[in-house]
RNA sequence: GAUUCCGUAGCUCAGCCGGUAGAGCAUCACACUUUUAAUGUGGGGGUCCUGGGUUCGAAUCCCAGCGGGAUCACCA
């Protein structure tokens, strides 16, 4: 491996501290009194309280004075400035903790243990008086260095896309709003778990690995089990798994779901994504929307402490009731035609007046889907449900209590893109064997999405499931609207990336 | 998958009408006992993504590849 010249100089001062006797990687715990969070918090209301504190951190800044040093050390909650002066740190004669180790051999990024007091400087910065200096981890590779001026500026930002991505942990230490994101896509599941275990609902596990891979429309991931000598495929979704659970007769069953689609990527897209999917018995999709409605509203206050979220250049608000249009009335909202009653030769027409390109391989539903996806779908910032889809593009919902042709489905759409998706849930048997077939057809036709027949499902099917109403919701689109993320990948810790050339 | 832009020091970037590779920060040396983008002086650091081609000469022009971003297609 080539190493840079500040690599080399870093492992030179490794070798000098062991000389030292100085263990660059101790073993022994050291003891955390404060967190630099209330060390500034608390130091003007309880500053008696704050004169015996034990303290650790990463270097992020280093201003030497000669004799005396300020630093800026980092911990999991900001950043505190700590005071080093050489007389306090070498109460003897020796002065070689502070000439030697502190001005020479510690760098920036490397991770101390410090004791002292708060106190605050000349220049009115809350800081602890270093008495006691211990090297709790030391660093071999500089970290970039960003610098923020008194007006805020940001300098030097860590700012390569590819690199914030493949070193994730780079860009938490040195983009501290990064870690921001994060806490807040946690508040997001914290929030969602609360409200659903606070109506009763039960958190579930189902397999990740399927023989059959189903729920959804989509290309799977394909592995092989050894022992078992099968092949099995990661979930596209867990939808036909969580429905065997109300079979089974529980109420109300939800999962945070890991989902896998091979598919493309782009900054809306990941290869693995997380869906939460809840499936409630005795209900149905009017029902659900307006569960959907309350949940989302209180994600917006509990992660942003407002239903208004400012996401890229818009404000979008969540607060109760969302628009809600019937998938017709939005296409006649924003073209002005009303296709209600038009048969498939004259909806053809009507797509190529409208711009919209068909081709003869799309049925009704397809062609309704296009102009949907190209009309109105754009136009729809503010969150709006949009309920009856076509049959034939839902192959698990309920046919429509009385609108021949739909199914009762709704999406929730918000900031153009699909939020949520549910359905009155389609418990018939014989009509979701029908379904089943219809997808096989499509799938023989060469269509690598079609779904496949779940003999089993068919079968938990055929020994009853009550009424029951299902969604599912894109954690990470969702995360991306409440955390203003442009990129899926500033949603996910650790992105899928090509493979690194090797060194 | 298509189109397009990008890849130069640890980080951020300039250089791109071809002529010995630059800046700021970081790093190293020295000075400095309340600084805060600390300061001052001096030094070192490069497979200019990789491989071909054109040329007396390529970071720069051409071709191919690798990696990334954006847009489009598909999709959540």
């Amino acid at each position: 491996m080539q190493l840079s010249e500040q690599e080399v100089i870093r492992r030179q001062k490794l070798d000098e501290l062991i000389k030292l006797g100085i263990n660059p990687y101790p073993a022994d715990l050291w003891e955390i009194t404060h967190s630099s969070k209330q060390i500034l918090e608390n130091f003007e209301s309880n500053p008696e309280g704050l004169k015996d504190i034990s303290f650790a951190g990463r270097i992020m800044s280093v201003r030497d004075m000669g004799k005396a040093a300020f630093a800026f050390l980092q911990d999991s909650q900001g950043k505190i400035q700590i005071y080093v002066k050489r007389d306090e740190i070498c109460k003897g004669e020796d002065k070689s903790l502070y000439d030697l180790v502190w001005k020479k051999l510690l760098d920036m990024g490397d991770i101390i243990g410090v004791k002292g007091y708060a106190f605050k400087t000349k220049m009115g910065e809350i800081s602890i008086h270093v008495s006691e200096l211990k090297l709790l981890s030391k660093t071999l590779r500089p970290l970039p260095v960003v610098k923020q001026d008194a007006e805020g500026n940001i300098h030097d930002a860590f700012t390569d896309p590819e690199q914030r991505y493949r070193m994730r942990y780079l860009d938490l230490i040195v983009n501290p709003q990064v870690k921001n994101v994060f806490v807040q896509r946690a508040k997001i599941i914290e929030s969602i778990r609360n409200f659903l275990n606070g109506k009763g609902y039960l958190e579930v596990e189902t397999p990740v690995l399927q023989p059959l891979y189903g729920g959804a429309a989509a290309r799977p991931f394909k592995t092989h089990h050894n022992t078992l000598d099968m092949t099995l495929y990661l979930r596209i979704a867990n939808e036909l798994y969580l429905k065997r659970l109300i079979v089974g007769g529980f109420d109300g069953v939800y999962e945070f779901a890991k989902d896998f689609r091979n598919e493309g990527m782009d900054r809306f897209h990941n290869p693995e994504f997380t869906q939460m999917e809840i499936y409630v018995a005795y209900k149905d999709y009017e029902w659900m929307m307006n569960l959907m409605e309350e949940m989302v509203e209180k994600i917006a206050i509990d992660v942003t402490g407002s239903t208004e979220v400012q996401s890229g250049e818009h404000k979008i608000n969540f607060k109760r009731p969302w628009k809600r249009y019937s998938m017709y009335e939005a296409i006649q909202h924003f073209t002005g035609v009303d296709i209600s009653n038009q048969d498939e030769a004259t909806l053809k027409q009507t797509a190529k007046n409208l711009g919209v390109p068909v081709d003869n391989k799309m049925g009704r539903g397809k062609i309704i889907d296009e102009i949907f996806g190209e009309k109105c779908e754009p136009h729809l910032i503010q969150p709006t449900f949009i309920t009856d889809y076509p049959v034939e593009m839902s192959p698990l919902a309920k046919k429509h209590r009385s609108k021949p042709g739909l199914v009762e489905r709704f999406e929730a759409i918000c900031n153009a893109k699909e939020l949520c998706n549910a359905f009155s849930e389609l418990n018939d048997p014989l009509d979701q064997r029908k379904r089943f077939e219809e997808q096989l057809q499509l799938g023989l036709r060469g269509d690598e999405e079609a779904m496949q027949l779940d003999e089993d499902f068919l079968r938990a099917l055929e020994f009853g499931m009550p009424p029951t109403s299902g969604l599912g919701m894109g954690i990470d689109r969702l995360a991306m609207i409440m955390t203003n993320s442009a990129s899926i990948q500033d949603v996910i810790f650790f992105p899928q990336m090509r493979s690194e050339k090797k060194e």
